[in-house]
RNA sequence: GCCAGAGUGGCGGAAUUGGCAGACGCGCGGGUUUCAAAAACCCGUGGGCGAAAGCUCGUGGGGGUUCGAUUCCCCCCUCUGGCACCA
């Protein structure tokens, strides 16, 4: 029986502590080592975690402490996304200020990480509310008005009637807010922006360069920026001087117009029907469909409706007279708001035509063949121009290119792009976020905040109940101001910043946490970044990855950084699941960690959170199961403990020379596997379940080994101390309180962690014998052990002496033989 | 509708380049121990047939390629995620 029971609670606190003193988590600038830069998403302090938490901190944890014991100088940082709205939502329902409550939740999460084991290089840590780190985020802003790419202007917006505030086009979900489920509704109002539509292109290419992100996030950021290449075309008005443009990804159906669309909210419209018969309804349908919403309006299944509003278009190419319509289907914000409606070869169109009995004409037909003259569906294929003039019978492939050229040589046309990204909406009409820094003065207009007088600091006592307007509009004290430029008397800027603002460049200021001068040191950053390891959920693929990518490009361009995307290695980890649904508070089904450590320890939850599937998965947990590692945990423990005085006096360096039984060569061969394939689960793959599973076979091999041996012979001990060093350090990274503890009942004096992973030795992965399986027709009837590399005659022989049975009376046709794995017989 | 990803025992999940399907763990059944229970340990555990050896079916469904398919190809079904009148 075990010398010393395995008690968690014994060595958990101990350990923590040491870590702590021995500085294990702090980064250290003036090493030589290669550096890891490991990075969790911060995590907005909510009230307390929860196992589903803590299984993003659990992966960067095991990653990091790897990565240490591969030699690397590990960065491994953590901080506060601590700015929004649940803590101010709480304020107004009568709680706590949210700073108070936000520092609270702070110290709480803190305390819990700490007592799952996991470390961070605390002397780094960032809270985004801190005036110390909105200041430069503040900077950072003025930076971008000072480029041009922060602007204030007006357009249709969405607003959340639950929050009372703006929101940007990523955090609307179906006409609801992202965070709070109301209805989001439109409304124009003038707004501060970040024009990331600016670098739609870089952040779209780039993406190519991201070959360590997942294709999903890729592709999902690829779909939101939305490229379409195209052309504009102007088409005349008929009796006005207006001229209609419109954007096409198919100039090739050019001919094919047969009426002109506009959206309800098209600028130009009211000039073109202000003198006609028609304005009246024009006017009722525009307005009518200006007040349905988002998918009521758009979307595939919305009944396709217009009016014609009396005035024609002019043909580019053909000068033909085209009516011009208003639709409900057009939107004003993809494009020009203008379409040309071509019904042969456009679903929408089709139907729109067919409704209101416009002309269908064909344009594009199948090679060889006569086109319908009243076609049945639109026709969206390749085909060859017909009814086109000048380019009948040219594939209209080539067509489009030679179309749009004609086109630019009139004058009325040329290739463009278009994007589906809009601007970044980053105003809120809410207190708890990082003041923007500008001032409005009558004589100057809108002035940046001078960076001396940064930070514009967030007042702490504010009636913030949400009206629609900032809370920080009512408090004088800090609307009125002087303008930095002509002295005069000015007003403030109320408005707060998108807290998506707050996390777009933190993992830049980790590495100068503390610097008073600047938001980041240029030469610092520039030798850490990009982070080689980013671990997050999923729920984040557009929005933060999105703009901190787009944050970086420009500080790229400002000359601050000497990189153009921030982060190298993407890992999105799933949920964790309870009774299938995501784990929450209003669902009364988290999992305390807290509660799982006293009763299991540190160690077992670590290991359960990682045994429970692959990473990149969702995953339920079961109460239960957890008694599965910790039962694991416990033979680990006691194989060390039980044996370690029978093998501690031999000394290693006999290892290469001394004589080994068959079941201690079995045992060397299963530890340098398992060295192996631990590894590799681990750098490949982050396939931490099915590492510890082979960590679990090795225990009960190496249990199964020393009940057998005696220990009296050399060999036995020295495998036996082999495959126990081994252990504890491959152990190390998952339950990192026990490995230590084992790491010292080995002997060792100093941190498991600052020893050396261990390292394969392919000679002795290489098994003695091989299980050979013998197929009949492809049936496994039978296996035989042989001598690994058995030559391939000898092995058939072998193998059919084995199958005699299944072989008699038979012909054998066929021999497929696969050196090390199998023998087939193809019989008659 | 379009684009990804997935579908394997009662459950979570394993399976190099196509090569013993179900590793590992939970649960369950039986046993040891105990006055008893819990815990621990041992044995068993995909379905069907069989006393057993063994046979046979089996990775969402249907076809195909192959000596051999969870893996490759075609068609279909279901689920999850993303996009969705994007011109």
């Amino acid at each position: 029986m075990g010398a010393r029971r395995y008690e968690p609670k014994e060595i958990e606190a101990y350990w923590q502590k040491y870590w702590d003193e021995i500085s294990l988590f702090k980064m250290d600038p003036d090493s030589l080592r290669p550096k890891f830069y490991c990075l969790m998403m911060f995590p907005y302090p909510s009230g307390t975690l929860h196992v589903g938490h803590g299984r993003n901190y659990t992966l960067g944890d095991v990653l990091a402490r790897y990565k240490m014991m591969r030699g690397f100088n590990v960065l491994t940082p953590m901080g506060f996304d601590a700015f929004g709205l649940p803590a101010e939502n709480a304020a107004i329902k009568g709680g706590m200020h949210p700073k108070t409550s936000t520092y609270a939740n702070i110290v709480t999460f803190k305390r819990q990480l700490g007592r799952y084991g996991i470390g961070y290089d605390w002397g780094r840590e960032v809270i985004s509310c801190a005036p110390e780190y909105y200041k430069w985020t503040q900077w950072i802003f003025i930076r971008l008005f000072e480029k041009g790419l922060a602007v204030r202007k007006k357009a249709p917006v969405n607003w959340c009637t639950g929050c009372q505030t703006v929101l940007a086009n990523e955090q609307v979900v179906d006409d609801k807010c992202e965070r709070c489920d109301s209805k989001v509704i439109q409304k124009e109002l003038e707004q501060w922006f970040w024009r990331i539509t600016e670098y739609a292109e870089p952040l779209l290419k780039d993406l190519e360069t991201l070959d360590r992100w997942p294709d999903k996030v890729r592709t999902m950021q690829r779909n939101w920026i939305g490229k379409s290449e195209g052309a504009q075309i102007d088409f005349g008005v008929d009796g006005d001087d207006a001229k209609i443009r419109v954007f096409t990804t198919r100039p090739d159906t050019l001919f094919g117009v047969t009426f002109m669309l506009l959206a309800p909210e098209y600028p130009g419209l009211e000039k073109l029907i202000a003198d006609r018969a028609e304005a009246t309804a024009v006017r009722r349908f525009a307005d009518q469909v200006k007040n349905q919403i988002g998918t009521e309006r758009a979307s595939e299944g919305a009944i396709k409706e217009g009016v014609f509003t009396g005035r024609h278009a002019i043909h580019p190419m053909t000068g033909e007279k085209i009516p011009i319509w208003v639709a409900n289907y057009v939107l004003m914000e993809y494009g020009t708001g203008a379409v040309m409606g071509v019904p042969a070869h456009d679903v929408r169109d089709f139907a729109f035509a067919t409704k209101y009995k416009l002309p269908i004409r064909v344009v594009i037909a199948k090679p060889g063949e006569t086109p319908s003259a009243h076609p049945t569906e639109a026709f969206t294929e390749d085909g060859v121009q017909v009814n086109s003039r000048e380019f009948d019978g040219v594939p209209n492939r080539e067509s489009y290119g030679k179309i749009v050229a004609a086109l630019e040589k009139k004058g009325v046309g040329k290739p463009t792009i278009h994007y589906r990204l809009r601007d970044w909406l980053i105003s809120r009409q809410r207190y708890w976020g990082a003041p923007i820094p500008m001032i409005r003065c009558e004589k100057d207009g809108i002035v940046p905040v001078p960076d001396k007088d940064l930070p514009v600091l967030l007042p702490d006592s504010v009636e913030f109940k949400p009206t629609g307007e900032s809370p920080l509009a009512r408090l004088d004290s800090f609307v009125n101001t002087t303008c930095p430029k002509c002295g005069g008397p000015a007003r403030r800027e109320t408005d707060t910043m998108d807290t998506f603002v707050d996390s777009s460049w933190y993992f830049l200021r980790y590495l100068s946490p503390k610097d008073p001068t600047k938001p980041f040191d240029s030469r610092i950053v520039n030798k850490w970044m990009p982070v080689d390891q980013y671990i997050g959920g999923v729920e984040h693929a557009i929005l933060h990855l999105l703009y901190s990518r787009f944050v970086t490009k420009v500080l790229a361009d400002l000359k601050l950084v000497s990189f153009r995307e921030p982060f190298a290695a993407l890992f999105t980890q799933g949920m964790i699941t309870k009774g299938g649904e995501k784990m929450s508070k209003s669902r009364g089904n988290t999992v305390s960690p807290d509660e799982t450590i006293d009763q299991w320890g540190a160690d077992a939850l670590r290991l359960y959170t990682l045994f429970l599937g692959p990473p990149e998965k969702d995953a339920e947990w079961d109460d239960r199961a957890i008694s599965g590692p910790f039962r694991f945990l416990v033979k680990a423990w006691d194989l060390v403990h039980d044996t370690v005085d029978k093998i501690v006096k031999e000394d290693p360096k006999g290892l290469a020379t001394a004589t080994y039984s068959k079941e201690a060569r079995a045992l060397r061969q299963k530890t340098h596997a398992t060295i192996r394939d631990v590894t590799d689960d681990v750098e490949k793959s982050f396939h931490f379940n099915t590492a510890i599973s082979k960590l679990m076979v090795l225990v009960n091999d190496a249990r199964a080994f020393a009940d057998a041996s005696g220990f009296a012979e050399p060999g036995d001990r020295l495998a036996m101390r082999e495959c126990l060093e081994a252990l504890t350090r491959l152990l190390a990274p998952f339950a990192p309180h026990l490995a230590e503890e084992c790491f010292k009942t080995l002997g060792h004096a100093q941190s498991v962690f600052r020893d050396r992973w261990p390292e394969a030795d392919a000679t002795l992965v290489k098994a003695d014998e091989q299980e050979i399986v013998v197929q009949v027709n492809g049936k496994t009837r039978t296996t035989v052990t042989v001598p690994a590399g058995l030559d391939p005659d000898a092995l058939v022989a072998r193998a059919n002496a084995a199958a005699a049975e299944w072989l008699a009376g038979k012909t054998i046709v066929k021999t497929i033989v696969v050196p090390g794995r199998l023998v087939n017989f193809v019989v008659k």
